[in-house]
DNA sequence: TTTTGTACCTATAGTTACTATAGATATTAG
DNA sequence: CTAATATCTATAGTAACTATAGGTACAAAA
C-alpha cells in the first residue's frame, strides 16, 4: 500500500492536489491506516497517472471526468472519447494561432522602440494608441 | 462626461470589470454624479484603452501596473518598458512551443484510434499508459 | 524505548482575473 | 409621471489548485 506521498512521487501529482482531486471526486476516497492516513493501491496509482497525463495535455477536469466515465464502460463505442480528444486538439490549435498573432505584435512593439525615455517609448505608445496596431484584436 | 456603460462600450471592457479594476487600483475612482454614479473623462478613457490593449496582448495585471507607473514618468528611460514587453514575448514563445508539442501528441492520439469500442480505444489507452508517449512530458 | 524528524491530517483562506447575483437606487425616454 | 433601463454596493462563485495553521502518525536513530 502506498502513502499519499508515495503516490505523489510516483505520479508527479502534488500531495495537496491529490487531496483536492479526492474532494472533487476525480479519485475515490482510499482506505485509511489505523492512524487515519490514506493508503493507496495500484488501481488508484493507474487512475491518477491517467489524470496526470490528461492534465499535462491541457484537458480540463470536466473532460477528464468524462473520459474516466467512458473508460469504466469498455463495451461502449469510443466515438465520444475521440470527440473529446479532437475538440481539445481544435482548441489547442486555435490557441496556438492566437498566440502567434500576439507574438507578431509583441515583436513589432519591442523592435519598434528606439526611444530612450518613456515619452518616446514605442512600447508605451503602442499600448496607448490602438490605431498603431496592425491587426484588429 | 461618460457613464460607466458609455466607457464600457467605448473600450470593450465590461462594466463589472471596470469596477473591478477600480477596486484593484488600476484605474482611479472617478467623480460621481448627484446620484452617486461614476462619471468618467477622456483621461480615464485613454487609461482604460491602454489597459484593455495590454490585456488583449496577454499581459498580466501586475505588468500593466508597472507599465502605467512607467508612463507616469515620461523622463525616465524606457528600458524597463522594453524589458516587460520582451519578457512577455519570451513567455509567449515558450507557451507556443509547449502547445505545439501538445498538438503533436493529440494528433498522434486521435489519429491512432481505429478501435470502435472503449476497450480498444487508443485515446483511452494513450492516457492510461504513459509509455506510449513519444516525448517525456 | 524514547526521541526526533518527517509525513500526514483537517479546515480554511488565498491565488488570478474576472463574472454572476441580489436587492436597492438613479437616470432617461416617452 | 411613469416605465424601462442603467447603475449602485456587497457578496459569492469560477478553475484548478496552493499555502497556511495547528495538530497527529509514523519510521528510524540513539
Amino acid at each position: 500500500m502506498l502513502s499519499i506521498g508515495d503516490l505523489s512521487r510516483k505520479t508527479g501529482v502534488k500531495v495537496p492536489t491529490i487531496r483536492y482531486y479526492e474532494q472533487m471526486k476525480l479519485v475515490t476516497a482510499p482506505e485509511r491506516s489505523e492512524g487515519n492516513q490514506r493508503r493507496y493501491s495500484i488501481v488508484e496509482l493507474e487512475r491518477l497517472t491517467f489524470i496526470k497525463h490528461a492534465r499535462d495535455l491541457g484537458l480540463k477536469i470536466d473532460a477528464i471526468r468524462e473520459l474516466l466515465d467512458l473508460s469504466a464502460h469498455p463495451e461502449q463505442p469510443c466515438a465520444d472519447a475521440n470527440r473529446i480528444a479532437e475538440d481539445h486538439l481544435a482548441a489547442t490549435r486555435d490557441r496556438i494561432a492566437q498566440l502567434q498573432r500576439l507574438e507578431a505584435e509583441l515583436v513589432r512593439i519591442t523592435e519598434g522602440c528606439h526611444g530612450d525615455s518613456i515619452k518616446d517609448c514605442y512600447v508605451i505608445q503602442s499600448l496607448s494608441d490602438h490605431a498603431l496596431c496592425q491587426d484588429g484584436h
